[in-house]
DNA sequence: CTGCACGATTGATCCAGATCAATTCGAAGG
DNA sequence: CCTTCGAATTGATCTGGATCAATCGTGCAG
């Protein structure tokens, strides 16, 4: 079974086989979760975090009245908790989507862990920027689109994302959200976005049936849209061949210092 | 005059009176820039942090038929630029709204000093992490609430922001935007920011006028907006005596080697 | 096989907010 | 005082999407 956290972590950073087998030994122990639990309390206090090995889940928020917004899909290979590094109080919910497959690695594990393996630390804050720019795409989606072209965005993105961890092919991906979880996520109503899918469907564009996703022509679905997925793409970091002079690597000791404060 | 900047930070660590002069000579070169002006462009590569010590500035993106979303406010005190730590790629831009003096730190200087002055280091990733719960909560309003509501919450945010760096007083602050710049950044049209404006002034939530704002009864104001300020206070870290055994303040060379991976 | 429950689908109606088009106001400059 | 220009305001009309209320389909437990 391939794992898709040290997939994910590899593409932001060349993982050497001990790193694998570090992060392999780190979220080792694993439990199944079932669908429509928390992983993750809104104003819960969390040390750990939390990866999703296999399943979806997704961060959001709630209203006493009952409606809530889905803020993003946290899907295989991807982590959440605690804002990673700080012991702190999350200001959001995660909860499960479909039956999760999920490890708890303890904040002091991973910091301990960071200490010795550069990269995997690298690959881990980079990925957690990922997720900030994922947020700020949303924003700006909402703003500026119609459903058409948020529902459109929301599946470009999911199949991107899926791709990294080699979960989904050319074509298509599998996808296992009700069609009230796509009207969370992008707010609108559940009657819209069956509507809002019938459009796309009848446009060519996807093809929708049990749980998969078909997307024949991914470019097509990209210009309705308006999808750029540079915003995806793992930052590239020059060599060090290529650093300016007068940029020297850093080794002190920063990060203990800056938790311990 | 008063340091934003530093009076920010310090809101996020103690910052001893070597820490404030560190951040105050960092931070020393400044320079005023015209309204509607770009700090920083969507696609170019960043290397320096830019902190907006005066004035207002944006981040948003734009669309090529001219559209744009704000994405979020830049106000005095608050920093923006190349994911803070990373050398990287910006996917969007950041606009001033008003003349705004800011000051450049070139990403090599910060993180010298980090080396040096973990507080401050901390203050900034601290922040960081505030701007990453902004982004979720928008996320959030656009998605549950009418254009009352965003409106609302938006000004709300504002005003918190502004209190914490000393800029709002009990019943009102400056508030130089715009109703076209509110409608770009809560996604409405300009109309109707016109008379969403009217209809909270209408029911005594806010009075605005010339760029002054008035919110006489903030309570008020945030239960219309169901906004709840808590993602916006500086997480709390435990004192040392506070820790529980076993998790140990780390020493090792962690963003150092991270950086050059 | 039958009933059940949940999700997808459809139809009809209603409304928040967009859009288009003026008009008014206010501050700065001549 | 008069002009000008950007921003605020107002009115009229149009539409994307919400809401309410069924109905249909399908996998599943008895």
């Amino acid at each position: 079974m391939p794992h898709h956290f040290i997939r994910k972590l590899g593409r932001y950073a060349p993982l050497s086989p001990d790193d694998e087998e570090t992060v392999r030994r780190l979220a080792h122990e694993t439990a199944w979760v079932d669908p429509n639990r928390d992983l993750l309390i809104d104003g819960a206090e969390s040390r750990e975090v939390c990866v999703v090995l296999d399943g979806w889940a997704c961060a959001y928020k709630q209203l006493e009245d009952g409606r809530r917004q889905i803020i993003g899909f946290v899907m295989p290979g991807d982590a959440c908790g605690a804002a990673a590094v700080f012991p702190d109080v999350v200001n959001y919910s995660v909860g499960t989507l479909t039956a999760v497959r999920a490890a708890r690695i303890p904040g002091r594990a991973l910091l301990a862990t960071a200490e010795t393996h550069p990269r995997i630390l690298r690959a881990f804050w980079l990925d957690r920027l990922a997720v900030s720019a994922i947020q700020r795409e949303w924003t700006a989606s909402f703003g500026l689109y119609t459903a058409r072209g948020r529902i459109a965005h929301l599946l470009c993105e999911i199949v991107t994302r899926l791709r990294a961890v080699g979960l989904a092919d050319e074509d298509g991906c599998l996808l296992p959200l009700t069609q009230e979880d796509l009207g969370e996520a992008v707010g609108i109503s559940t009657v819209h976005v069956n509507r809002t899918l019938q459009d796309l469907r009848a446009s060519g564009l996807i093809a929708l049936k049990r749980q998969q996703l078909v997307v024949p022509d991914f470019a097509a679905l990209r210009a309705v849209a308006q999808f750029d997925g540079a915003y995806l793409r793992p930052v590239r970091v020059r060599d060090d061949h290529d650093r300016p002079a007068g940029i020297e690597p850093l080794t002190g000791s920063v990060l203990g210092s800056v938790l311990s404060s």
